[in-house]
DNA sequence: GCACCAAATATAAACGTTTAACTTTTGTTG
DNA sequence: CAACAAAAGTTAAACGTTTATATTTGGTGC
């Protein structure tokens, strides 16, 4: 048996395809009675939407693009494990509507910006979502060239308005160093993703005017950038432990990197709460499982991921970028008084 | 300027489209020179094929459809997150290929039911790819029924055969017995996944093959079954370290649960090492940064993977199941002695 | 009962590709 | 060089939609 089509429905009901076609869309050009028989006879005969049709038709893909950026094969390091549940929060929001995520995998920036350039010339998909923003991002640039939709998951820094979703993290920073400082730390380490990354450099920047605001110094001994993985988290302290005047508190940009440091802590001896403390932000709630519980900056990043889905729909539809830029607050976490006990 | 199409190299080398299309997909009907002309020709114009095309008048998708089972956004617990690696490793595998991976992600085993139905009778993908794979697997069964080619990671116990990719836990779980009687445990804890996963039911079943052999009594309150969270694994150090005669050792069947694990031996006072030794199986590297490291099982996600990825090409392609098997033995990663020091 | 208009429906073409069936060209053979 | 076969190329239809344009239907006012 033959998969029916909007022809199977035409004959069924004697209509025409295209009153067919019209009605299923519900177009006010049919009149209510033939829009119910049609939706009977569709309902009857189990008829569903050819979307290649459609897709040669219009010329549109219902896909919305993720790229993804995940380290190479060879490098057995734990990163991007938040990809996960950013994708499936983004599949979700895109569970009623007629699009699909299609899932581009990238090694590296350039490699990221190659597909980007395909898929917009090409038209492979509708719209875009990417992450991993830098300051001043080519990518983005590509996009808004050729007026095509995206989201991005991080702002930018240098580049014009565009849609985006992510972490106040000017916010974060300044709270942070503030409540340390607070409670009586003087050297406050930094662990910074990449420093190309436009998160990396609100970061930074903002660690800086709330030391200042605190009244303390700034050393550059005690900031690092780079791919926040347990070994660079780790690598951090044992390169900062060994300063003549080490820090107090390390500010980890995600759980990945405090897991490093934590390790750092083990291989140097150092007692978290004793010596020195962790604070970071999660994203996975998994910070509550290290021991001894730290204190964190949480966004449950189902939150973002849901947004960057319901984003995309929206721009795709036509609904200028302003509208669609989101900075969410995570919320502090004290699992830890984080005051040293020496 | 408008996108070139078959038509425009047709126009451009005064040649027909059926020549034309022949020619660009290497048609032994159409000669050489004729070939390269067109080639060349397609080169100029900066020819792309047009895939809706092809997809409505072939009925292929080049989609394949991913399974994605993700815990619920109200869940705040670190589970599923080696989906990342593994997502980007398919994709990879279909790089060089016209395949895409289309992601559908899930909340739970029926919805993945229905959608596995929804793309076998609609023709939604050319191929799919799930995991989580239980004893006896009703979408197994759909799938074997419209003989629509997949490839699961994790093997079934009671379904015909299939295509699949799994690690060896048969092995896994007695080499880790033995090795660990050897060293003096008699107490074993087994941190198994949901009872209805086969792999659960692969587990416990060399678990207890592997006691016997080493001589050693089954104690069923030394075996739990559960979601593969840090929750889970603290929970059963929590229930099984209150036992008159607690183990010695657990071997836990993800890094999130040996990283909750851990977090139980801290709220106890346990240390490792000292009261009981925790093992692993590891996908993603993270247990080296675990304070200690621990003796893992590990196989490197990319790895199942990728192969995951080459088989459903295979697959679709029309290779038999039977010769796209692949059980992968993890290496041993030998990180404490595991011997207790008391 | 007629002209007119709006509403409802029908016709036909188009999107880009593949492929069965047909025609033309080229090469081989006796 | 005729006869034929094989090779190379062409024609035309088809896949399932959407949509501009055309046609039919029914209702209104006079």
């Amino acid at each position: 048996m033959q998969r029916p089509t909007i022809k199977t429905i035409a004959q069924e009901t004697g209509l025409s395809i295209a009153t067919v076609s019209k009605a299923l869309k519900g177009s006010p050009q049919v009149r209510p009675e033939t829009r119910a028989l049609i939706s009977a006879a569709a309902e009857r005969v189990g008829y569903q939407l050819n979307m290649h049709g459609v897709q040669l038709r219009t010329g549109k893909t219902y896909q919305v693009a993720a790229i993804m950026t995940a380290p190479g094969p060879k490098q057995n390091e734990w990163e991007g494990v938040e990809y996960a549940q950013l994708l499936s929060g983004i599949s979700w929001a895109l569970d009623e509507s007629p699009y699909r995520v299609a899932l581009y995998a990238v090694r590296n920036f350039e490699e990221s910006l190659e597909t980007i350039r395909q898929i917009v010339t090409f038209r492979k998909a509708d719209g875009i979502i990417i992450s991993g923003t830098r300051g001043h991002d080519p990518r983005v640039e590509i996009m808004q060239e050729k007026d095509f939709p995206f989201v991005t998951y991080g702002t930018t820094i240098r580049n014009a308005p565009h849609a985006y979703v992510d972490a106040d993290n000017e916010q974060m920073i300044r709270r942070s160093v503030a409540r340390l400082a607070t409670r009586g730390h003087r050297r406050i380490a930094l662990v910074n993703p990449m420093g190309d990354l436009a998160y990396a450099m609100t970061r930074f920047h903002a660690y800086r005017v709330a030391l200042q605001a605190s009244g303390l110094d700034f050393d550059p001994a005690l900031v690092a950038h780079g791919a926040l993985t347990p070994a660079f988290g780790r690598e951090c302290v044992l390169t900062m432990a060994a300063l003549a005047d080490p820090p107090t508190a390390y500010i980890c940009a995600n759980e990945a990197s405090a897991l490093g440091a934590f390790s750092g802590f083990h291989e140097k001896g150092l007692v978290h709460g004793r010596d020195a403390v962790i604070n970071a932000t999660d994203d996975l709630n998994v910070s509550q499982y290290f021991s001894p519980p730290i204190t964190t900056y949480f966004l449950p990043i189902h939150q973002p991921s849901e947004l960057l889905g319901r984003f995309i729909l929206r721009r795709m539809e036509g609904e200028p970028p302003e509208a669609l830029q989101a900075l969410i607050m995570p919320e502090l976490i004290e699992r830890c008084d984080d005051r040293l006990t020496r």
